[in-house]
DNA sequence: TTTAAAATGAAAATCACTTTCAATAAGGAT
DNA sequence: ATCCTTATTGAAAGTGATTTTCATTTTAAA
């Protein structure tokens, strides 16, 4: 099932100079209805089900293209520090369970009064922050 | 140089049944005086200056104990994802400065709004979160 | 179809980290 | 100070993730 967002990501890597193969929709398609972040070999063993000829080198050349095209971010968890996520549109903060690892984004509280603060006791110009939250979802939540 | 506190974190050590060893006082007291995030690599070859007979794996050694005492914590930055910092008392967040690494704690604002408002909307059950901002220190604002 | 360039997978190489193990060193007991 | 138990050590081998290389295949534009 290749959804109208695979294809607008596909046509977006279209419009970047690169080919559309058959590894990089099946990979694609994955990313893109994840609702958690995904490691390279996650990747590659959930694609292989659908592409068993997929090879793992494609996925990492895969993921490092779409991370660059901002199609997909990196997430840095508690455990594994590569894993990836479909991008969000603005600025969005990550809500993580800490059991299944499903992802929930929501739009952040104004920090630039924190921002200013920190930036007038410390001298930093600040550039970028990073929010995330980590606990239960629901469906957990049920069975603990 | 041994400082102070230096003393203190391998009294602490050896409260926990450590011996102090030389490796030990040479790790320690980088990572007491260090004003970055320091990788276990970047340890190795730092340390190795004071005391050149050091092994690597007795870097990581130290490194896993020392963390587990919670004298050091582990910091995740956008590229390396193993660095580690002392740690600071209570909790603070990271302020960090993207040139040269220095990394400056500020404590955080009440985020118990934010997590009862997250909690309300997704119904997760929220039990941490990370904060770090990213900006450019002082010094490196001088030079750019 | 043809064709040039991009993309591929297999294999080898590299890198960070862990495990194993025999030798060494710390520090309490003497 | 010296002995002795045990923690600690570094070297080397092992592991697992990621990258590089390269000959082959595939894409898509001509």
């Amino acid at each position: 099932m290749i959804s109208a967002l695979s294809n607008q990501w596909l046509q977006a890597l279209q419009a970047d100079g690169c080919r559309i193969t058959r590894s990089r929709k099946v990979i694609v398609d994955l990313l893109l209805n994840s609702d958690r972040a995904l490691g390279p070999i996650e990747i590659y063993d959930l694609a292989r089900k659908e592409y068993p000829a997929l090879g793992l080198v494609t996925v990492y050349r895969t993921l490092e293209k779409l991370e660059a095209m901002g199609l997909i971010q990196r997430v840095h968890l508690p455990d594994g520090c590569h894993r990836y996520l479909r991008s969000t549109q603005g600025h969005e903060h990550l809500l993580l369970c800490t059991q299944c690892g499903k992802v929930v984004t929501f739009s952040g509280d104004d920090f630039s009064k924190l921002s200013d603060r920190v930036s007038q006791n410390t001298g930093f110009l600040i550039q970028e922050h990073w929010l995330q939250l980590f606990g239960v979802c629901p469906d957990c939540r049920k069975h603990l």
